[in-house]
DNA sequence: AGAAAAGCAAGAGCAGTGCTCTCGTTTTCT
DNA sequence: AGAAAACGAGAGCACTGCTCTTGCTTTTCT
Protein backbone atom coordinates (compact mmCIF):
# COMPACT_ATOMS: atom_id res chain seq x y z
CA UNK A 1 0.00 0.00 0.00
CA UNK A 2 2.44 2.48 0.90
CA UNK A 3 4.16 2.02 -2.77
CA UNK A 4 0.21 2.42 -3.52
CA UNK A 5 1.66 -0.86 -5.96
CA UNK A 6 -0.40 -3.81 -5.67
CA UNK A 7 1.42 -7.37 -5.29
CA UNK A 8 0.49 -8.28 -9.18
CA UNK A 9 2.16 -5.25 -10.43
CA UNK A 10 5.06 -6.03 -7.68
CA UNK A 11 4.97 -9.33 -8.94
CA UNK A 12 5.06 -8.32 -12.82
CA UNK A 13 7.64 -5.84 -12.56
CA UNK A 14 9.94 -8.84 -11.18
CA UNK A 15 9.00 -11.26 -13.67
CA UNK A 16 9.86 -8.79 -16.62
CA UNK A 17 13.36 -7.93 -15.05
CA UNK A 18 14.02 -11.42 -14.96
CA UNK A 19 12.99 -12.03 -18.39
CA UNK A 20 15.28 -8.98 -19.79
CA UNK A 21 18.10 -10.64 -17.52
CA UNK A 22 17.74 -14.13 -18.52
CA UNK A 23 17.61 -12.71 -22.07
CA UNK A 24 20.56 -10.88 -21.91
CA UNK A 25 22.01 -13.93 -20.62
CA UNK A 26 21.04 -16.19 -23.59
CA UNK A 27 22.07 -13.19 -25.39
CA UNK A 28 25.91 -13.13 -24.21
CA UNK A 29 26.21 -16.45 -24.63
CA UNK A 30 24.82 -17.17 -28.13
CA UNK A 31 24.47 -13.97 -29.44
CA UNK A 32 21.18 -12.36 -30.93
CA UNK A 33 20.11 -15.52 -33.72
CA UNK A 34 20.37 -18.06 -30.60
CA UNK A 35 18.44 -15.99 -28.45
CA UNK A 36 14.38 -17.63 -27.78
CA UNK A 37 12.09 -16.71 -26.20
CA UNK A 38 10.68 -20.53 -25.96
CA UNK A 39 14.16 -21.10 -24.08
CA UNK A 40 13.92 -18.04 -21.88
CA UNK A 41 10.53 -19.25 -20.77
CA UNK A 42 11.80 -22.47 -19.88
CA UNK A 43 15.05 -21.32 -18.40
CA UNK A 44 12.46 -19.43 -15.54
CA UNK A 45 10.20 -23.02 -15.39
CA UNK A 46 7.39 -21.11 -17.84
CA UNK A 47 5.39 -22.06 -20.30
CA UNK A 48 6.33 -20.12 -23.43
CA UNK A 49 2.72 -18.60 -24.14
CA UNK A 50 3.24 -17.01 -20.68
CA UNK A 51 5.62 -14.83 -21.46
CA UNK A 52 3.69 -13.15 -24.10
CA UNK A 53 2.30 -11.31 -21.08
CA UNK A 54 4.99 -9.36 -20.42
CA UNK A 55 6.81 -8.93 -23.62
CA UNK A 56 4.78 -8.12 -27.13
CA UNK A 57 7.42 -10.40 -29.31
CA UNK A 58 10.96 -11.62 -29.57
CA UNK A 59 11.62 -8.67 -31.38
CA UNK A 60 9.99 -6.92 -28.03
CA UNK A 61 12.64 -8.86 -26.22
CA UNK A 62 15.36 -7.50 -28.61
CA UNK A 63 14.78 -3.96 -28.08
CA UNK A 64 14.66 -3.63 -24.91
CA UNK A 65 17.95 -5.39 -24.25
CA UNK A 66 19.73 -3.11 -26.95
CA UNK A 67 18.14 -0.25 -25.23
CA UNK A 68 20.27 -1.61 -22.02
CA UNK A 69 23.14 -2.13 -24.54
CA UNK A 70 23.42 1.62 -25.69
CA UNK A 71 22.59 2.29 -22.09
CA UNK A 72 25.33 0.25 -20.87
CA UNK A 73 28.10 0.88 -23.47
CA UNK A 74 27.05 4.79 -22.69
CA UNK A 75 27.59 4.71 -18.86
CA UNK A 76 30.89 3.09 -19.23
CA UNK A 77 32.21 5.97 -21.69
CA UNK A 78 30.84 8.68 -19.50
CA UNK A 79 32.52 7.02 -16.45
CA UNK A 80 35.76 7.24 -18.40
CA UNK A 81 34.37 10.62 -18.96
CA UNK A 82 34.32 11.58 -15.79
CA UNK A 83 37.62 9.71 -14.30
CA UNK A 84 39.47 11.56 -16.78
CA UNK A 85 38.23 15.03 -16.29
CA UNK A 86 41.48 16.54 -15.92
CA UNK A 87 43.70 15.12 -17.90
CA UNK A 88 44.66 15.96 -21.42
CA UNK A 89 42.32 16.46 -24.12
CA UNK A 90 44.23 14.31 -25.91
CA UNK A 91 44.61 11.21 -23.60
CA UNK A 92 41.10 11.17 -22.36
CA UNK A 93 40.06 10.90 -26.41
CA UNK A 94 42.26 7.55 -26.05
CA UNK A 95 40.68 6.43 -22.64
CA UNK A 96 37.46 6.66 -23.74
CA UNK A 97 38.12 5.01 -26.61
CA UNK A 98 39.89 2.40 -24.70
CA UNK A 99 36.33 2.49 -22.86
CA UNK A 100 34.73 1.48 -25.72
CA UNK A 101 36.68 -1.32 -27.50
CA UNK A 102 37.05 -2.71 -23.50
CA UNK A 103 33.39 -2.54 -23.55
CA UNK A 104 32.91 -4.19 -26.90
CA UNK A 105 35.55 -6.97 -26.27
CA UNK A 106 33.32 -8.07 -23.24
CA UNK A 107 29.96 -8.24 -24.12
CA UNK A 108 30.99 -9.10 -27.89
CA UNK A 109 26.94 -10.07 -28.55
CA UNK A 110 26.02 -6.53 -27.58
CA UNK A 111 28.48 -4.86 -29.26
CA UNK A 112 27.17 -6.30 -32.66
CA UNK A 113 23.46 -5.58 -30.98
CA UNK A 114 24.35 -2.09 -31.73
CA UNK A 115 26.86 -2.16 -34.25
CA UNK A 116 26.04 -4.81 -36.23
CA UNK A 117 23.71 -6.52 -38.73
CA UNK A 118 20.12 -4.72 -37.92
CA UNK A 119 17.52 -7.34 -37.21
CA UNK A 120 15.67 -8.38 -40.33
CA UNK A 121 12.90 -6.06 -40.98
CA UNK A 122 12.57 -3.72 -38.41
CA UNK A 123 13.65 -0.22 -37.80
CA UNK A 124 15.11 0.92 -34.50
CA UNK A 125 12.78 2.33 -32.37
CA UNK A 126 12.83 6.21 -31.29
CA UNK A 127 13.49 4.53 -27.97
CA UNK A 128 17.27 3.12 -29.08
CA UNK A 129 17.99 6.49 -31.02
CA UNK A 130 18.13 8.45 -28.08
CA UNK A 131 20.44 6.20 -25.86
CA UNK A 132 21.96 5.23 -29.06
CA UNK A 133 23.50 8.63 -28.87
CA UNK A 134 24.99 8.79 -25.57
CA UNK A 135 28.64 7.56 -26.31
CA UNK A 136 29.21 9.22 -29.38
CA UNK A 137 28.04 12.39 -27.85
CA UNK A 138 30.66 11.89 -24.90
CA UNK A 139 33.44 11.87 -27.21
CA UNK A 140 32.32 14.86 -28.85
CA UNK A 141 32.25 16.65 -25.40
CA UNK A 142 35.61 16.02 -25.37
CA UNK A 143 36.56 17.77 -28.23
CA UNK A 144 34.13 20.62 -27.70
CA UNK A 145 35.69 21.45 -23.97
CA UNK A 146 39.16 21.36 -24.81
CA UNK A 147 38.02 23.46 -27.64
CA UNK A 148 36.73 26.31 -24.68
CA UNK A 149 40.02 25.39 -22.41
CA UNK A 150 41.80 26.49 -25.38
CA UNK A 151 43.60 22.99 -25.97
CA UNK A 152 42.70 22.50 -29.35
CA UNK A 153 45.29 23.50 -31.67
CA UNK A 154 44.51 22.90 -34.97
CA UNK A 155 48.01 24.04 -36.11
CA UNK A 156 48.30 24.88 -40.46
CA UNK A 157 50.11 21.42 -41.09
CA UNK A 158 47.22 19.24 -40.16
CA UNK A 159 45.51 18.06 -43.69
CA UNK A 160 41.68 19.10 -44.29
CA UNK A 161 39.56 18.67 -46.85
CA UNK A 162 37.23 20.72 -48.92
CA UNK A 163 33.66 20.88 -48.75
CA UNK A 164 30.36 20.81 -50.46
CA UNK A 165 28.13 23.65 -49.53
CA UNK A 166 25.72 21.15 -48.76
CA UNK A 167 27.74 19.33 -46.66
CA UNK A 168 28.55 22.68 -44.61
CA UNK A 169 24.69 23.54 -44.50
CA UNK A 170 24.55 20.05 -42.45
CA UNK A 171 27.39 20.66 -40.32
CA UNK A 172 25.24 23.89 -39.26
CA UNK A 173 23.00 22.19 -38.64
CA UNK A 174 24.26 19.42 -36.72
CA UNK A 175 26.09 21.71 -34.72
CA UNK A 176 23.30 23.38 -33.23
CA UNK A 177 21.98 19.87 -32.06
CA UNK A 178 25.10 19.84 -29.94
CA UNK A 179 25.69 21.73 -26.60
CA UNK A 180 28.60 23.95 -27.16
CA UNK A 181 28.65 23.05 -30.97
CA UNK A 182 29.86 26.39 -31.75
CA UNK A 183 33.18 25.69 -31.07
CA UNK A 184 33.39 22.97 -33.47
CA UNK A 185 34.74 24.51 -36.78
CA UNK A 186 33.88 22.73 -40.23
CA UNK A 187 37.13 21.78 -40.32
CA UNK A 188 37.13 20.39 -36.91
CA UNK A 189 34.00 18.89 -37.16
CA UNK A 190 34.74 17.15 -39.98
CA UNK A 191 38.17 15.79 -37.95
CA UNK A 192 35.93 14.52 -35.26
CA UNK A 193 33.05 12.46 -37.29
CA UNK A 194 36.16 11.19 -38.86
CA UNK A 195 37.96 9.91 -35.66
CA UNK A 196 34.85 8.65 -34.58
CA UNK A 197 34.39 6.47 -37.31
CA UNK A 198 37.75 5.16 -37.35
CA UNK A 199 37.47 3.92 -33.76
CA UNK A 200 33.97 2.08 -34.01
CA UNK A 201 35.12 1.02 -37.77
CA UNK A 202 38.33 -0.31 -36.07
CA UNK A 203 36.87 -2.16 -32.97
CA UNK A 204 34.22 -3.51 -35.24
CA UNK A 205 37.00 -5.19 -37.03
CA UNK A 206 38.97 -6.42 -33.71
CA UNK A 207 35.59 -8.11 -32.48
CA UNK A 208 34.78 -9.40 -35.29
CA UNK A 209 37.92 -11.15 -36.25
CA UNK A 210 38.74 -9.34 -39.39
CA UNK A 211 41.67 -8.24 -38.10
CA UNK A 212 43.42 -11.38 -37.07
CA UNK A 213 45.89 -11.88 -39.84
CA UNK A 214 46.82 -8.19 -39.39
CA UNK A 215 48.59 -7.93 -35.89
CA UNK A 216 49.21 -9.29 -33.41
CA UNK A 217 48.94 -6.66 -30.76
CA UNK A 218 45.47 -5.41 -31.45
CA UNK A 219 45.53 -3.51 -28.55
CA UNK A 220 48.64 -1.62 -29.08
CA UNK A 221 47.08 -0.77 -32.51
CA UNK A 222 44.17 0.25 -31.62
CA UNK A 223 45.85 2.65 -28.99
CA UNK A 224 48.27 4.02 -31.49
CA UNK A 225 45.23 4.57 -34.25
CA UNK A 226 43.29 6.52 -31.63
CA UNK A 227 46.25 8.06 -30.80
CA UNK A 228 47.00 9.35 -33.99
CA UNK A 229 43.05 10.84 -34.41
CA UNK A 230 43.63 12.30 -31.44
CA UNK A 231 46.46 14.49 -32.91
CA UNK A 232 44.61 14.48 -36.19
CA UNK A 233 42.14 16.54 -34.52
CA UNK A 234 44.14 18.32 -32.92
CA UNK A 235 43.58 17.81 -29.41
CA UNK A 236 46.12 19.04 -27.20
CA UNK A 237 48.88 16.48 -25.18
CA UNK A 238 49.10 14.01 -28.22
CA UNK A 239 53.09 13.99 -28.52
CA UNK B 1 31.88 -36.60 -74.30
CA UNK B 2 33.60 -34.12 -75.77
CA UNK B 3 33.94 -32.29 -72.28
CA UNK B 4 34.14 -35.43 -70.75
CA UNK B 5 31.29 -34.31 -68.24
CA UNK B 6 28.36 -36.89 -68.01
CA UNK B 7 24.78 -35.34 -68.51
CA UNK B 8 24.31 -35.58 -64.43
CA UNK B 9 27.61 -33.77 -63.92
CA UNK B 10 26.28 -30.63 -66.04
CA UNK B 11 23.07 -30.85 -64.22
CA UNK B 12 24.46 -30.83 -60.93
CA UNK B 13 26.42 -28.11 -61.79
CA UNK B 14 23.35 -25.86 -62.87
CA UNK B 15 21.38 -27.12 -59.85
CA UNK B 16 24.15 -25.57 -57.49
CA UNK B 17 24.08 -22.99 -59.80
CA UNK B 18 20.49 -22.40 -59.49
CA UNK B 19 20.54 -22.58 -56.36
CA UNK B 20 23.41 -20.24 -55.23
CA UNK B 21 21.46 -17.90 -58.10
CA UNK B 22 17.99 -18.04 -56.01
CA UNK B 23 19.87 -18.02 -52.59
CA UNK B 24 21.54 -14.70 -53.62
CA UNK B 25 18.20 -13.37 -54.68
CA UNK B 26 16.71 -14.19 -50.89
CA UNK B 27 19.29 -13.08 -49.42
CA UNK B 28 19.72 -9.26 -51.62
CA UNK B 29 15.51 -9.07 -50.51
CA UNK B 30 15.56 -10.49 -46.95
CA UNK B 31 18.69 -10.77 -45.53
CA UNK B 32 20.56 -13.44 -44.34
CA UNK B 33 18.63 -14.15 -41.66
CA UNK B 34 15.67 -14.66 -43.95
CA UNK B 35 17.20 -17.19 -45.81
CA UNK B 36 15.84 -20.06 -45.58
CA UNK B 37 16.63 -23.60 -47.69
CA UNK B 38 12.97 -24.67 -47.78
CA UNK B 39 12.20 -21.89 -49.45
CA UNK B 40 15.32 -21.71 -51.74
CA UNK B 41 14.00 -25.47 -53.06
CA UNK B 42 10.24 -24.51 -53.33
CA UNK B 43 10.74 -21.74 -55.08
CA UNK B 44 13.19 -24.11 -57.51
CA UNK B 45 10.39 -26.63 -57.37
CA UNK B 46 11.87 -29.11 -55.63
CA UNK B 47 11.21 -30.56 -52.07
CA UNK B 48 13.40 -29.52 -49.10
CA UNK B 49 15.58 -32.72 -48.99
CA UNK B 50 16.60 -32.95 -52.52
CA UNK B 51 18.70 -29.58 -52.41
CA UNK B 52 20.82 -31.19 -49.26
CA UNK B 53 22.31 -32.94 -52.36
CA UNK B 54 24.06 -30.05 -53.35
CA UNK B 55 24.50 -28.27 -50.56
CA UNK B 56 25.70 -29.72 -46.89
CA UNK B 57 23.77 -27.56 -44.65
CA UNK B 58 22.45 -23.96 -44.73
CA UNK B 59 25.64 -22.19 -43.40
CA UNK B 60 27.26 -24.04 -46.21
CA UNK B 61 25.19 -22.17 -49.00
CA UNK B 62 25.75 -18.97 -47.04
CA UNK B 63 29.25 -19.76 -46.81
CA UNK B 64 29.17 -19.74 -50.48
CA UNK B 65 27.07 -16.52 -50.93
CA UNK B 66 29.86 -14.76 -48.48
CA UNK B 67 32.26 -15.98 -50.92
CA UNK B 68 30.63 -14.99 -54.57
CA UNK B 69 29.98 -11.29 -52.19
CA UNK B 70 33.59 -11.08 -51.11
CA UNK B 71 34.68 -11.88 -54.98
CA UNK B 72 32.20 -9.25 -55.91
CA UNK B 73 33.44 -6.54 -53.81
CA UNK B 74 37.11 -7.41 -54.64
CA UNK B 75 35.74 -6.84 -58.49
CA UNK B 76 34.35 -3.37 -57.80
CA UNK B 77 37.37 -2.23 -56.17
CA UNK B 78 39.79 -3.51 -58.25
CA UNK B 79 37.72 -2.20 -60.93
CA UNK B 80 38.23 1.14 -59.51
CA UNK B 81 41.73 0.75 -59.01
CA UNK B 82 42.45 -0.46 -63.12
CA UNK B 83 40.16 2.87 -64.22
CA UNK B 84 41.84 5.22 -62.44
CA UNK B 85 45.37 3.87 -63.40
CA UNK B 86 46.86 7.39 -64.36
CA UNK B 87 44.91 9.73 -61.21
CA UNK B 88 46.21 11.33 -58.71
CA UNK B 89 46.92 8.87 -55.88
CA UNK B 90 44.96 11.09 -53.44
CA UNK B 91 41.86 10.73 -56.55
CA UNK B 92 42.15 6.78 -56.64
CA UNK B 93 42.00 6.46 -52.98
CA UNK B 94 39.01 8.55 -53.00
CA UNK B 95 37.29 6.36 -56.00
CA UNK B 96 38.33 3.38 -54.73
CA UNK B 97 36.57 4.23 -51.54
CA UNK B 98 33.69 5.17 -53.37
CA UNK B 99 33.58 1.70 -55.36
CA UNK B 100 33.56 0.42 -51.97
CA UNK B 101 30.37 2.76 -50.45
CA UNK B 102 28.17 2.07 -53.68
CA UNK B 103 28.88 -1.38 -53.45
CA UNK B 104 27.53 -1.40 -50.03
CA UNK B 105 24.95 0.91 -50.52
CA UNK B 106 23.87 -1.60 -53.60
CA UNK B 107 23.42 -4.70 -51.33
CA UNK B 108 23.28 -3.77 -47.92
CA UNK B 109 22.55 -7.25 -47.06
CA UNK B 110 25.77 -8.57 -48.47
CA UNK B 111 27.99 -5.76 -47.03
CA UNK B 112 26.20 -7.10 -43.72
CA UNK B 113 27.56 -10.45 -44.95
CA UNK B 114 30.92 -9.33 -44.74
CA UNK B 115 31.11 -7.18 -42.10
CA UNK B 116 28.30 -7.19 -40.19
CA UNK B 117 27.47 -9.18 -37.02
CA UNK B 118 29.21 -12.96 -37.62
CA UNK B 119 26.89 -15.71 -38.12
CA UNK B 120 25.55 -17.88 -35.01
CA UNK B 121 28.69 -20.09 -33.64
CA UNK B 122 31.03 -20.67 -37.07
CA UNK B 123 34.32 -19.10 -37.75
CA UNK B 124 34.93 -17.93 -41.02
CA UNK B 125 36.71 -20.90 -43.40
CA UNK B 126 39.57 -19.97 -45.03
CA UNK B 127 37.94 -19.90 -48.48
CA UNK B 128 36.20 -16.46 -46.96
CA UNK B 129 40.08 -15.55 -45.78
CA UNK B 130 41.39 -15.41 -49.35
CA UNK B 131 38.73 -13.60 -50.93
CA UNK B 132 38.41 -11.34 -48.04
CA UNK B 133 41.49 -9.21 -48.17
CA UNK B 134 41.08 -8.41 -51.79
CA UNK B 135 39.57 -5.07 -51.16
CA UNK B 136 41.85 -4.30 -48.64
CA UNK B 137 44.56 -5.17 -50.61
CA UNK B 138 43.70 -2.71 -53.41
CA UNK B 139 43.51 0.17 -50.74
CA UNK B 140 47.31 -0.96 -50.01
CA UNK B 141 48.33 -1.02 -53.15
CA UNK B 142 47.12 2.52 -53.99
CA UNK B 143 49.47 3.41 -51.38
CA UNK B 144 52.23 1.35 -52.21
CA UNK B 145 52.35 2.60 -56.22
CA UNK B 146 52.21 6.02 -54.88
CA UNK B 147 54.80 5.75 -52.65
CA UNK B 148 57.35 3.79 -55.90
CA UNK B 149 56.05 6.99 -57.82
CA UNK B 150 57.27 9.24 -55.28
CA UNK B 151 53.84 10.42 -54.95
CA UNK B 152 53.71 10.18 -51.47
CA UNK B 153 54.72 13.24 -49.34
CA UNK B 154 54.43 12.52 -45.64
CA UNK B 155 55.18 16.25 -44.53
CA UNK B 156 56.69 16.86 -40.99
CA UNK B 157 53.38 18.81 -40.60
CA UNK B 158 51.59 15.39 -40.52
CA UNK B 159 49.97 14.22 -37.18
CA UNK B 160 52.00 10.75 -35.68
CA UNK B 161 52.03 8.84 -32.57
CA UNK B 162 54.15 6.56 -30.89
CA UNK B 163 53.99 2.70 -31.30
CA UNK B 164 55.04 0.00 -29.21
CA UNK B 165 58.17 -2.38 -30.05
CA UNK B 166 55.23 -4.99 -30.15
CA UNK B 167 53.41 -3.06 -32.63
CA UNK B 168 56.34 -2.41 -34.63
CA UNK B 169 57.56 -5.78 -35.34
CA UNK B 170 54.02 -6.69 -35.84
CA UNK B 171 54.26 -4.25 -38.49
CA UNK B 172 57.67 -5.89 -39.93
CA UNK B 173 55.76 -8.96 -40.57
CA UNK B 174 53.02 -7.15 -41.94
CA UNK B 175 54.95 -5.44 -44.21
CA UNK B 176 56.15 -8.87 -45.40
CA UNK B 177 53.09 -10.04 -46.54
CA UNK B 178 52.43 -7.39 -48.44
CA UNK B 179 53.57 -6.65 -52.01
CA UNK B 180 56.18 -3.77 -52.51
CA UNK B 181 55.27 -3.50 -48.60
CA UNK B 182 58.75 -2.32 -48.14
CA UNK B 183 57.66 1.46 -49.32
CA UNK B 184 55.41 1.50 -46.57
CA UNK B 185 57.14 3.47 -43.13
CA UNK B 186 55.30 2.70 -39.90
CA UNK B 187 53.61 6.25 -39.27
CA UNK B 188 52.37 5.58 -43.09
CA UNK B 189 51.33 2.02 -42.91
CA UNK B 190 49.47 2.88 -39.45
CA UNK B 191 48.09 5.96 -41.16
CA UNK B 192 47.15 4.10 -43.71
CA UNK B 193 45.54 1.19 -41.07
CA UNK B 194 43.28 4.03 -40.00
CA UNK B 195 42.42 5.20 -43.22
CA UNK B 196 41.25 1.64 -44.02
CA UNK B 197 39.06 1.29 -40.60
CA UNK B 198 38.05 4.65 -41.12
CA UNK B 199 36.52 4.14 -44.04
CA UNK B 200 34.78 1.12 -43.56
CA UNK B 201 33.35 2.37 -39.83
CA UNK B 202 31.93 5.26 -42.05
CA UNK B 203 30.08 2.98 -44.38
CA UNK B 204 28.91 0.48 -42.20
CA UNK B 205 27.52 3.53 -40.32
CA UNK B 206 25.72 4.44 -43.41
CA UNK B 207 24.38 1.32 -44.48
CA UNK B 208 22.78 0.87 -41.05
CA UNK B 209 21.24 3.85 -41.23
CA UNK B 210 23.58 5.17 -38.20
CA UNK B 211 24.29 8.12 -39.41
CA UNK B 212 20.71 9.48 -40.49
CA UNK B 213 20.49 11.98 -37.97
CA UNK B 214 23.83 13.59 -37.99
CA UNK B 215 23.60 14.26 -41.44
CA UNK B 216 21.83 14.73 -44.58
CA UNK B 217 24.12 14.36 -47.68
CA UNK B 218 25.83 11.53 -47.04
CA UNK B 219 27.56 11.19 -49.77
CA UNK B 220 29.56 14.71 -49.46
CA UNK B 221 30.61 13.46 -46.02
CA UNK B 222 31.41 10.31 -47.38
CA UNK B 223 33.76 11.78 -49.91
CA UNK B 224 35.29 14.94 -47.67
CA UNK B 225 36.20 12.36 -44.96
CA UNK B 226 37.93 9.87 -47.26
CA UNK B 227 39.39 12.81 -48.97
CA UNK B 228 40.95 14.16 -45.47
CA UNK B 229 42.02 10.39 -44.52
CA UNK B 230 44.03 10.73 -48.01
CA UNK B 231 45.59 13.69 -46.99
CA UNK B 232 46.14 12.37 -43.08
CA UNK B 233 48.23 9.44 -45.68
CA UNK B 234 50.10 11.92 -47.56
CA UNK B 235 48.53 11.29 -50.70
CA UNK B 236 49.75 13.33 -53.83
CA UNK B 237 46.82 15.41 -54.94
CA UNK B 238 44.48 15.54 -52.10
CA UNK B 239 44.25 19.42 -51.86
C1' DA C 1 -19.33 -7.21 0.65
C1' DG C 2 -20.47 -8.96 -3.66
C1' DA C 3 -20.25 -8.78 -8.58
C1' DA C 4 -17.83 -7.55 -12.64
C1' DA C 5 -13.57 -6.90 -14.87
C1' DA C 6 -9.04 -7.55 -15.66
C1' DG C 7 -4.79 -10.23 -15.34
C1' DC C 8 -2.73 -14.54 -15.44
C1' DA C 9 -0.59 -19.55 -16.43
C1' DA C 10 -1.25 -23.51 -18.97
C1' DG C 11 -2.19 -26.30 -22.90
C1' DA C 12 -3.21 -27.29 -27.60
C1' DG C 13 -2.34 -26.03 -32.08
C1' DC C 14 -0.59 -23.73 -36.55
C1' DA C 15 2.88 -22.66 -39.72
C1' DG C 16 7.37 -22.46 -40.38
C1' DT C 17 12.48 -23.90 -39.91
C1' DG C 18 16.99 -27.21 -40.44
C1' DC C 19 18.11 -31.68 -41.02
C1' DT C 20 17.93 -37.05 -41.30
C1' DC C 21 16.51 -41.39 -43.07
C1' DT C 22 14.37 -44.47 -46.09
C1' DC C 23 12.68 -45.94 -50.50
C1' DG C 24 12.24 -46.54 -55.25
C1' DT C 25 14.32 -44.77 -59.66
C1' DT C 26 17.86 -43.32 -62.79
C1' DT C 27 22.43 -42.82 -64.30
C1' DT C 28 27.20 -44.18 -64.43
C1' DC C 29 31.08 -47.26 -64.06
C1' DT C 30 33.20 -51.74 -64.58
C1' DA D 1 24.67 -56.75 -68.11
C1' DG D 2 25.27 -56.15 -63.41
C1' DA D 3 27.03 -53.52 -59.47
C1' DA D 4 27.57 -49.03 -57.57
C1' DA D 5 26.71 -44.48 -57.11
C1' DA D 6 23.72 -40.47 -57.40
C1' DC D 7 19.23 -38.73 -57.16
C1' DG D 8 14.19 -36.91 -55.98
C1' DA D 9 10.47 -37.53 -53.06
C1' DG D 10 8.28 -38.24 -48.76
C1' DA D 11 7.80 -38.89 -43.90
C1' DG D 12 9.39 -37.54 -39.66
C1' DC D 13 11.99 -35.25 -35.59
C1' DA D 14 12.98 -31.41 -32.84
C1' DC D 15 12.82 -26.81 -32.76
C1' DT D 16 11.01 -21.91 -33.45
C1' DG D 17 7.42 -17.67 -32.94
C1' DC D 18 2.93 -16.86 -32.08
C1' DT D 19 -2.39 -17.36 -31.27
C1' DC D 20 -6.43 -18.91 -29.04
C1' DT D 21 -9.11 -21.07 -25.63
C1' DT D 22 -9.82 -22.60 -20.94
C1' DG D 23 -9.96 -22.32 -16.19
C1' DC D 24 -8.40 -19.70 -12.16
C1' DT D 25 -6.91 -15.63 -9.26
C1' DT D 26 -6.50 -10.96 -8.19
C1' DT D 27 -7.98 -6.42 -8.54
C1' DT D 28 -11.41 -2.99 -9.09
C1' DC D 29 -16.00 -1.08 -9.29
C1' DT D 30 -20.53 -0.58 -7.42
Amino acid sequence: MAKERTPRQLARERITADLIEEGRRQLAEHGAAGLSLRSVARELGMVSSAVYRYVDSRDDLLTRLIVEAYDSLGDAVEASLESSATAAPADRWVRAAHAVRDWALERPHEYFLIFGTPVPGYAAPEATAVAGTRASLALVRIVVEASERGQVDRNPGLPTARMSEELTEDFSVLRRSIEGGDQLSDDLLLAVLVGWTQMFGLVSFEVSNQTRSVVENHRDLFDSAVRLTAAQIGLAGAN
